[in-house]
DNA sequence: CCAAAAGTGTTCGCAGTACACCCATGC
DNA sequence: GCATGGGTGTACTGCGAACACTTTTGG
C-alpha cells in the first residue's frame, strides 16, 4: 500500500474593476496553521480528480466555479513537511457575480486576494500560483477563456480591460474590438449597460458559446495579442 | 492511509524517415497480460515524480530520453481495473541515435510503433496517446522541440520534413526555411550529410540553445505554422 | 544522362499596428 | 458644461503564402 497521498488544489481566478484577483483560505490546522494557502485537500478513493476538486471547493469557500481545467501535478518530495503528498492542480474561473464566498468546515477563513499583493502561502503554493498565473496569460491569447471572468452579458470595455489588466500591457481600443469582433463569437445585443458608473453606457455582448465550437471544429483559430 | 496508487506513464516519440513512432512494452502479467501498453509502473515512496518515469524507462526500455515534460494527470476511477489508480503521464522525446531499446525486468517486450499503426492499447493508454500527440502537435507549432527528435547535426530538409510529417501537412520548402532560420536558433555548419541517400548532400544544421534562451528571455516568439 | 534531393528570390494580399475625433451619459 | 467612458476609419508596413528553376550528387 502507498504511502503517497494524493491530493488536490484549486487556484480560482476572479476579475473585477481592473483587478484580478485568487482565492485563498486561511488554514486552520497545522502545518502553516494561520498562513493563507490555496483551497485543496486529499482525494477521497472513490472520487475522480475533478470531482474531489469541486467538493473541496464547495466545502471550503462557496465558490460556484465557471470553468475548470487541470493545471499540473506538483509532486516534488517534500513539499509537504508531514509526508509525501502529491498535488493535482487545477485552475478556475468565476464570473463576478460568484464572489459571494462562504467559510465552511476545513477553513477558518476564506478571501479573495489582489494577484499582484498577495500573502504568503503554505507549501509551495507560490509555485503554483505562478504557475497558474502563467497559464491564464497563455491560454487567454488563444482560446476566449477571458469570458468566463465576465458576467454572462458584458460591455465590450470590460473585455478589453480584462485582457489589459491580465496581460499587463496597453491595448488599442479600435484594433481590440475590430479583431475581437471579426471571429464572430460575440453576439451584440439591444441592451445596454447601466448607467450607474460614469460614462456612456456601453452596448452589451455575450459570448455564443455554439458558434465558436463550429469555428474551432472547423478548425479557425482564435488569437489575440 | 490512502488507498490510492500513483504511478507514471511515459509517452516517448521518435522520429525517422518521415514516420513518427511510439515506445511500447508488451505487458507481461494481469491485467491486460500480452497487450500493448505504454511504459510506466508505480511511483515509489521517496521519489519524484520525474525521476520515477526515468527510472521506469530505464528499467523498461533502455532507452536513453532526451526531452522530457509533464503531460497531464489521468485519474478517473475505474481506468485501471484492479484498483484506484492515478497516473502522472509524461511526454518525452528521443534522438534517432537513441532508438535502440533493451527489454528488461518488468515488459516482456518494447518496440516501437508508427503512430498511424498502432496496436490496441492496455487501460486508458489510447487516450494518454491522444492526448500526447495533441500536444506534440501543437508545441511543434510554438516552440523548436522538433529539434529534440532529429541528431544534433541534421540537414535541413529533416527538419522540413519531421514537421510535414508530424503536422500531416505540405509545407513550402523555401518559406519554412526563411521562417524558421530568422530566427536565428540555428547554427549553419561547415559539414554536409554523408551522401548515402541519394540526391545533393545538404548542409547540416544544429541548435544554438544558448541563442534559443536568450532571446526567449526576450519575450521573443517562435512560431510555425 | 537520369533520378533525387538541395538550394534559392520575387510578387501579392492581408492582417497587425498606429493614430484622433465625436458621441452619450451623469452630475 | 464638464468629466468619463463608448464608438468608429484610414493609411502604412511587414509577414505569410504562392510559386519554378538551377545545382549537386550517385548510379
Amino acid at each position: 500500500m502507498s504511502k503517497i497521498k494524493l491530493a488536490t488544489d484549486a487556484i480560482v481566478f476572479g476579475y473585477q474593476h481592473s483587478q484580478l484577483f485568487v482565492a485563498l483560505v486561511k488554514r486552520k490546522y497545522p502545518p502553516f496553521k494561520g498562513q493563507w494557502a490555496l483551497p485543496g485537500g486529499f482525494v477521497l478513493e472513490n472520487e475522480n480528480l475533478e470531482t474531489a476538486v469541486k467538493r473541496e471547493l464547495r466545502e471550503e469557500t462557496g465558490i460556484h466555479i465557471n470553468y475548470l481545467e487541470q493545471l499540473y501535478t506538483f509532486g516534488e518530495t517534500g513539499r509537504d513537511p508531514r509526508r509525501r503528498v502529491v498535488s493535482v492542480a487545477y485552475f478556475g474561473l468565476v464570473r463576478p457575480k460568484d464572489f459571494k464566498i462562504k467559510a465552511a468546515t476545513d477553513a477558518a477563513e476564506v478571501a479573495w486576494f489582489d494577484v499582484k499583493k498577495l500573502p504568503p502561502l503554505a507549501f509551495d503554493h507560490k509555485k503554483i500560483m505562478k504557475t497558474a498565473l502563467g497559464r491564464l496569460r497563455a491560454k487567454l491569447t488563444y482560446q476566449p477563456i477571458g469570458l468566463n471572468l465576465l458576467d454572462k452579458k458584458f460591455p465590450f470595455g470590460d473585455l478589453e480591460r480584462l485582457y489589459s489588466t491580465i496581460l499587463d500591457k496597453k491595448i488599442d481600443r479600435r484594433n481590440f474590438r475590430k479583431k475581437f469582433l471579426k471571429f464572430g463569437i460575440l453576439d451584440e445585443l439591444d441592451e445596454y449597460a447601466s448607467a450607474i458608473d460614469k460614462g456612456r453606457p456601453g452596448k452589451l455582448f455575450s459570448f455564443d458559446k455554439r458558434k465558436y465550437n463550429a469555428l474551432r471544429k472547423e478548425g479557425i483559430l482564435f488569437e489575440i495579442r
